[in-house]
DNA sequence: CGATTAAACTAGACATTGTCAAGATGTTCC
DNA sequence: GGAACATCTTGACAATGTCTAGTTTAATCG
């Protein structure tokens, strides 16, 4: 990284000028010369993200994947924490999804904490089997990110689910609760990720010992306070 | 970063051969040419580390702050990342030392609760004061890390006597405690340093705000469990 | 005390990276 | 058809990490 100076990001901003009536043949801005560039390089960074970590990903990386000249990422991403932003867009939906879909495996008369603990473990587990993915969840102010994302309006309704007697409180009452429950699922996921527990685990996978060990630190959140 | 090939350490790990017997002047291993190189290029990279944050450190700016070529810390620290452990190492000691010392400067009379709340707002102070010192204190294996700590042996010790009826439970007992709470106050600090509070936080400065919702979130956590 | 050995450091080179500027190629729209 | 434009290529540049070989200096020992 050359220039860390001031900020010039020059070419950054401008993702889709205008998509203008068009009836014509592929869907979204679909592609120009290459077919939708920008997803695919998206894609290839996602790849390379898996198999060499963080310290691999490489803009030139992704544009050899992707079969194009390692200058063609500069117009669609403009520097490189563009990438890094996108990609950590996409992460953030996979979480969001990863989390959705933990809760939706929950048998339907699971109790409201079983399927409060359960998001949490969604958390956790895309944590741990997409580590770099999971960096880059949590960049820029995208919109979908801190309060106001799917995923904390969800806690927002699991925690009142959890305790009646919250249920018609005003959001600032209780959101300490749900900064605190974020802090711990969110904590235990970096602190697994660092391999801080590895000498504790035996034979299981990381992410099996993640599931277990985080449901017993989840545990210690009982009983709901107050209650 | 060129080669991720495999794994050369080659020159890595050879700290300090031998101190034989040797009443000389210096204290520990000092000066050869330089005067403890290795200690002036860890103070070089804090310094960088202060100033331009985790991007902006590297190898060779290291070296032109210590005055000496760019391929000098190779023979210290072998590899970037032996300094970027070297530092780590560092920087868990005084993550500590902010603890213990938030811990001291509590009243006498204070209660173990609040003892066991300054310890945690001393770790979320650190990490909230020097973020790239923070984000290096947690790597590798250095034996200060994870179960074993100074750190993790006063958490233990203010939990039993937080919890007096769990003061002779064996270890095992309490260890989801702990890590319960040492995931919270991680994931809370880490979550600061993302930024995804900024939102929130009015004309505060950063590490002020973190103080007073940090502690809201901490008081989230009593009473104690099953007290 | 002088020679040897080894450590600490220098200097140069190389591959790789991010970023920029300029040009080539295809698309859209009037 | 031609202008305007987005997309992509090519070439260049500075900066970085790491390797190799050489140089300086301290420690050791006969």
């Amino acid at each position: 990284m050359p220039s860390l100076r001031v900020a010039k990001p020059i070419v950054a901003a401008k993702r889709r000028p205008r998509r203008a009536a068009k009836p014509a043949p592929a869907p979204p801005p679909a592609a120009y010369h290459h077919g939708d560039l920008r997803a695919a390089l998206i894609a290839a960074a996602e790849v390379v993200l898996a198999e060499r970590g963080i310290e691999g990903l490489t803009l030139r990386e992704c544009a050899r994947r992707a079969g194009v000249s390692h200058g063609a990422p500069a117009h669609h991403f403009g520097d490189i924490n563009g990438l890094l932003d996108a990609i950590g867009a996409h992460a953030a939906a996979k979480l969001d999804e990863r989390m959705a879909q933990f809760l939706a495996n929950m048998p339907s008369g699971a109790s409201a904490a079983a399927r409060l603990m359960a998001t949490g473990l969604g958390y956790i587990d895309f944590a741990v089997e997409h580590a770099g993915l999971f960096c880059l969840a949590h960049r820029g102010n995208g919109e979908g990110k801190g309060a106001g994302s799917p995923a904390f309006a969800r806690l927002e309704a699991a925690l009142r689910e959890n305790m009646p007697h919250l249920a018609t409180l005003p959001r600032e009452a209780l959101l300490p609760q749900m900064l605190m429950r974020w802090s711990v699922v969110h904590g235990f996921a970096t602190l697994v990720l660092e391999g801080r527990f590895d000498a504790q685990r035996g034979t299981l996978s990381r992410r099996d010992f993640a599931q277990v060990l985080g449901r017993v630190v989840l545990e210690q959140l009982r009983p709901p306070v107050f209650a």
